[in-house]
DNA sequence: CGTTATGCAACTGAATCTTC
DNA sequence: GAAGATTCAGTTGCATAACG
């Protein structure tokens, strides 16, 4: 038995698909059966029904399968630790994230301090999150939405920041007048807002299902400084966090209060638990920690 | 027709043998 | 002992059969 026969039973577990994964795996399908049969012969038990043209995990599969999912992990953290202690300066943190307002701010300020360290980022939603930290294919979520419940026993997840939700309007609009607005005011009013994936659109969405209204969106934008021009613009209003204003002193909007309780949030790290982190993973986290801690406090400095 | 399994030839790499 | 030749088991890809 080796890594190879275990690699491809892994791709072909996950597929339930031979010849897709014979194309995943850039490897002849025939081999790719034959692989698979060797290793059911070599284990004494077959890994899969056969129904039909279609083979599918059996249960010694599944149970196969769990063993196999810790080798690899075993070998990547292993990998890992071996990289911290080889003192290998090319570390990479992946990241999955639902809000990307600060991330240019916060990886910049980050990579001037440690040059060394590069990333990799995609926008998930929160529940894709979830799955990747799971999977230990990122290291590190952040959503502005808790991804898990607190009694998750395989995720931590930590607030970094309180963060209010705003309306931003137009200049002249005739709810400036208003010290703050209840949501059911402004739902006939046109909307203009991050696409779905984003953090801060998961956020209105909530709020307009809560207030019992689907907000009218008229323009969807995944640059904030977008959105901004097109509110100033009057095009519509937009839910936004002051938190965007204080990274790019460029953005100047009205914002308004919301009275509704549920437009207060958390952002939240988030990590798997029991993994083996490098020492760039640890720098990181403990960065973005203190990152939101003073932004927190410029925040609260700002509002006196 | 699409998918998996099988027969066969070619290739690969490790072990062993031969030659110098 | 080192370098090249040979052997052999295991793996791969192509062609094709079997199957639904």
């Amino acid at each position: 038995m080796d890594l190879i026969q275990l690699q491809y039973f892994k791709t072909i577990a996950r597929l339930e698909h031979m010849t897709q994964a014979a194309e995943e795996l850039r490897v002849a399908q025939p081999s790719l059966s034959r692989t698979i049969s060797k290793l059911e012969e070599e284990l004494g038990t077959p890994l899969f029904d056969r129904v039909g043209r279609r083979i599918k995990l059996n249960s010694f599969g599944e149970s196969f399968l769990s063993h196999v999912d810790k080798v690899f992990s075993e070998l990547t953290e292993a990998k890992r630790e071996l990289s911290d202690l080889s003192d290998i300066k090319e570390s990479t943190i992946s990241l999955a994230v639902n809000t990307s307002i600060f991330m240019p701010d916060l990886l910049k300020k980050f990579i001037d301090q440690y040059p060394y360290i590069k990333f990799h980022q995609i926008l998930a939603t929160t529940s894709n999150i979830q799955n990747l930290l799971e999977d230990e294919r990122i290291d590190f979520g952040i959503s502005v939405t808790p991804i898990v419940s607190p009694e998750h026993h395989i995720i931590q997840e930590i607030p970094i920041i309180t963060v209010e939700t705003f309306l931003a309007l137009p200049p002249g609009h005739a709810l400036l007048e208003r010290n703050s607005i209840p949501l059911r005011d402004i739902v006939t009013e046109p909307f203009i807002s991050m696409p779905i994936g984003y953090g801060l659109r998961e956020i209105a969405d909530n709020l307009c299902n809560q207030a019992g209204f689907n907000p009218n969106i008229v323009i969807e934008s995944n640059e904030p400084l977008s959105i901004i021009r097109y509110v100033k613009y009057g095009l519509g209003l937009a839910f936004i966090t002051p938190l965007i204003l204080e990274i790019d002193p460029k953005l100047v909007i009205d914002l308004i209060p919301i009275e509704d309780a549920a437009c207060k949030g958390t952002i939240n790290l988030s990590w798997k638990k029991d993994r083996y982190l490098s020492k760039a993973t640890l720098q990181f986290r403990d960065f973005v920690i203190k990152y939101f801690h003073d932004l927190e406090k410029c925040q609260f400095e700002h509002s006196l």
